[in-house]
DNA sequence: GTGAACTGATGACAATTGTCATACGCGATT
DNA sequence: AATCGCGTATGACAATTGTCATCAGTTCAC
């Protein structure tokens, strides 16, 4: 009889249906035991208030409130003794260097099986790192050209505001929003600020 | 001994992840199987050529290639005997319209949970349909007051062509073009084309 | 067959956006 | 002290976009 103690994991998911598919899946496996299924960052970091910290917490990016990296971010701050899986999609490879930053252990496609899901948490469980490998590519050539104002702008201007707009929002003049806006365009060769602002999000960058 | 015939399932849904865990859910039922996942609506299509319709459809709308929808519409154009369920996104009510015009049975949000799911496929097996009540409600007051035209002109503003690109591809003078979208950022409320876009594709409209 | 509704087109104009050359202040470098 | 780089700002200009009034052709209901 194996009695070794299992991992515990939390969930973070907004799509319940998707959170209870993924929980089932992993509570299959008679080494994981979920401790508990959160729909956002928040409700993840109100939990972890109140409880102690599970071995792993395997979360989705895009979430509302506060989303996995912003769950992250929280975690290494407060430098508690958790592994954090990220989940993403393969269109979005920007995120993964923000990630690493933060400490995160592992980064499952949503794209990648249920068996290299399940692989991925033994290892990171066992203290491994796991990244899928076509991720690590594709971060590794995804050189984010941008500026932090330029983001900032073209994040804006992607929200529907106009220059002056954007340019109250970020104490410059209109002038100066104008040539970020417009380096930028220049910089993801796109045709104009909304494209390069669906270049830029389509990569991660906002 | 209970022998009835199982109810047969295809499962289609791009992220494998969640396709595998939302199949793994399902097979847990004793009165449904999963005869075959697929990625997107185009393996769907091919495996209906060469088998045997399933009872039910279960697909994701949002996919590479051929959507949810689009396969809904191959199935209703050759009268296959298959019902369909979609899942979508809270955010997208326009898609019911269009589904229901297409015979879909069912139409579930992913904000739903696995129960709920389950639920419906068997009530759906029994030859109800099944819409989530949030949707029906947000569908109604979902009056999409965008032409044809402006839809078109609007879902090429967002892919970052300009006025003569669209133009061209609409077959339509500059001037109409420019008409058309500027009737459609009073019809949104936007503060312009890109504006407009951003909340139309929000809706579900483009 | 008249008139309303609809689609597409024009032209004119204003507002916004994109581009570029240039400049100013401020640390850091030398 | 001179220089450089950086972030920010300005002004000027062209291109694009948004708005509006108006018009011609079609279709459709009455």
């Amino acid at each position: 009889m194996n009695s070794k103690a299992p991992t515990t994991i939390l969930i973070v998911e907004d799509q319940s249906l998707v959170r209870d598919a993924i929980a089932m899946l992993l509570s299959l496996e008679d080494d994981l035991t979920i401790v508990e299924k959160c729909s956002n960052g928040k409700e993840a970091i109100d939990y972890l208030n109140d409880n102690p910290a599970p071995h792993i917490i395997l979360s989705d990016i895009e979430m509302p409130l506060v989303s996995g990296l912003d769950l992250a971010a929280h975690i290494a701050k407060q430098n508690l003794n958790t592994k954090v899986v990220l989940m993403t999609t393969f269109s979005k490879p920007g995120y993964i260097k923000r990630a690493l930053s933060l400490g995160v252990k592992g980064f499952i496609l949503k794209e990648s099986d249920s068996d290299y899901l399940i692989d991925a948490i033994h290892k990171v469980s066992a203290g491994e790192k796991v990244i899928s490998t076509e991720l690590a590519i594709m971060a590794l050539d995804d050189n984010n050209p941008l500026s932090q104002k330029e983001m900032s702008a073209l994040k804006l201007a992607s929200e529907g505001l106009k220059t002056q707009g954007i340019a109250q929002s970020l104490f410059l003049s209109e002038g100066t929003v104008r040539n970020y806006l417009s380096e930028a365009i220049s910089k993801l060769d796109a045709t104009n600020r909304a494209d390069a602002a669906r270049i830029a999000k389509q990569k991660g960058w906002l």
